[in-house]
DNA sequence: TATTGTTATACTCTATAACTATA
DNA sequence: TATAGTTATAGAGTATAACAATA
């Protein structure tokens, strides 16, 4: 085929095979969260609880605002899978998990994890070539 | 480190490297097409127009919804680089690049292929390689 | 009756700005 | 003064529904 000749088609199908490798990943986690009920982007703030984190800090690592942070914390506060306590600074407040949410996140992560087509499809040697790959291509511009 | 021998972790580090890579090759699409003065949405339908497209077509390649598409043919009207042609049957308008759309069509695409991290990052058996793996994930359900 | 494209509207997701309370 | 979190609002992006023309 004319793909691996033609420098454009190439870089074409090889950026169209990563958005859809995310789409999927994407669609994986959807469909894994929603035997649970759960919003996908609850679930996802969810997953970063496994240890308590300070709300700004979620929101750094979900890279999102301050303030959309606080709906999602609203969202699982409702459900009663985690409790705002206040930090020794009293302006802050980490998100930690109940004792009724701490096993339905732990379920929550092995069910991503485990119908994953990254685990799915590709044996560990593959795992290992693709992580690298794609941290090459994500490496600083250098 | 002990990634790859928690399987969880693994899934996840792995999910995210590709999530990570296609914002890294949105990022870039968007930077290369930044110079024209196009926005994102109308420069993506302008590169699927190198042959005449049906907006009906268009829609099902950019997977999104019919009506949508009317608001991108609008903005690549005014600009000037295409035209509606009506179909043999006539219902149908089949985009089509005007003589002035061509070329900075042809000129967004190799701006976008060139810059792609892709193609500045990996060798040419990485990126068979890659395109494999990729290719194993997005495999159909099997 | 079904389909193409258009129009007007509604919805989802997320950010911005202004505010309160701590620091 | 600066920061954590909250609230209310606004915006981007896209879909839904109803419609006209054609098949």
């Amino acid at each position: 085929m004319a793909a691996a000749s033609d420098p454009l088609n190439e870089a074409r199908l090889l950026a169209s095979l990563i958005v859809r490798g995310a789409e999927r990943v994407r669609q994986n986690f959807a469909d894994a969260v929603e035997p649970f009920g759960i919003p996908v982007a609850t679930a996802r703030a969810l997953l970063l609880l496994d240890e308590p984190v300070a709300m700004r800090a979620l929101a750094d690592r979900l890279a999102c605002d301050q303030s959309y942070v606080t709906g999602l914390a609203d969202d699982l506060e409702e459900r009663g899978l985690i409790t705002r306590v206040t930090g020794d600074d009293r302006r802050v407040k980490m998100l930690t998990l109940t004792p009724a949410g701490r096993p339905i996140r732990d379920a929550l992560a092995k069910a991503v994890a485990e119908s994953s087509p990254v685990m799915t499809k590709l044996s560990g040697t593959d795992r290992v070539t693709l992580a690298h790959l794609l941290s090459t291509v994500l490496a600083e511009p250098a």
